[in-house]
DNA sequence: TTTTAAAAGAGAATGATTCTCATTAAAGAA
DNA sequence: TTCTTTAATGAGAATCATTCTCTTTTAAAA
């Protein structure tokens, strides 16, 4: 998941925000930083090239990121947020080893969710969506983050 | 979901576990308080009987119930940690108004899963267990808990 | 180029959680 | 029952991710 300096100032552009180079740097950090960065990950990134930037920015800015659908919160068992460029419905598998989270789509996967619960029906309750958090381990880790 | 104090006792114990009153009482609390409560709203359950009870023992135990696998813990959107008894592999309901969680299980879906994923072999990837979060809103709110 | 509302910077404030260390108590041994 | 030992608790300070406040700066429209 790349994208041009073009095509990020578009994106922000066309939620029609203010192109800032805070908000530039932050969405490409986070498409550059594979799994699923935290804001620290993201700070330590960016200030390679923009050093001055406020952690309280970096902060209000991912809140802006993600209230316009540009970025998304990632939630983990170790209690610290994480950002994710993939804005689509998708899911995430969990490695309990490294910390590593991967990203996981699957249509079938969806419609076979869809029909069950078309079938099973839950008293008092209406689906919005339905995200599977898949926990295991990856056979060869990756990249460790932490 | 409820217990009787020698049933709580037997929890604590058969866990290799002293029996402490703070244990008791805390298990008690999660045991009582419906919707996977908070630490706050733990805590605030405890003091009626139990006024003295120091926060950072509440934490405590609270690690060493989800440690012993009496306990789970339960994150938010809200990223406040919440706490459930249910300890056998479940799913949740979460209701994007009111922030009630419920509790979901079901197992022709986790069979269904089953199948799925054998069918359907992840790269790279050995899965342990898998957690539906189901996002929606329920029809009649119960206990708004904040 | 000017204007102005919105964004960023700096650093203090907040608040959930963790840590430290002295005191207390559970549970097995005597 | 009493003693002993080790683990648990209490009290409050410390931590640290995140939020807030308020001043300064800047993007973008006029």
């Amino acid at each position: 998941m790349n994208a041009s300096i073009n095509n990020i100032r578009n994106k922000i552009a066309e939620k029609g925000l203010k192109v800032t180079p805070q908000r530039m740097s932050i969405l490409e950090a986070i498409y550059n930083l594979e799994n699923h960065p935290t804001v620290e990950q993201i700070i330590e990134f960016i200030r390679k090239k923009h050093p001055n930037i406020a952690t309280g920015t970096v902060y209000k800015v991912l809140d802006t990121l993600v209230s316009n659908d540009l970025v998304k919160k990632v939630k983990t068992e170790k209690d610290i947020m994480r950002y994710d460029g993939l804005i689509e419905n998708h899911h995430h598998l969990y490695c309990v080893v490294c910390d590593h989270i991967e990203d996981y789509m699957n249509a079938e996967l969806d419609e076979i969710l869809k029909r069950f619960f078309e079938e099973n029906k839950i008293d008092n309750f209406i689906i919005e969506d339905i995200k599977l958090q898949i926990n295991g381990r990856f056979i060869i880790h990756k990249n460790v983050n932490r």
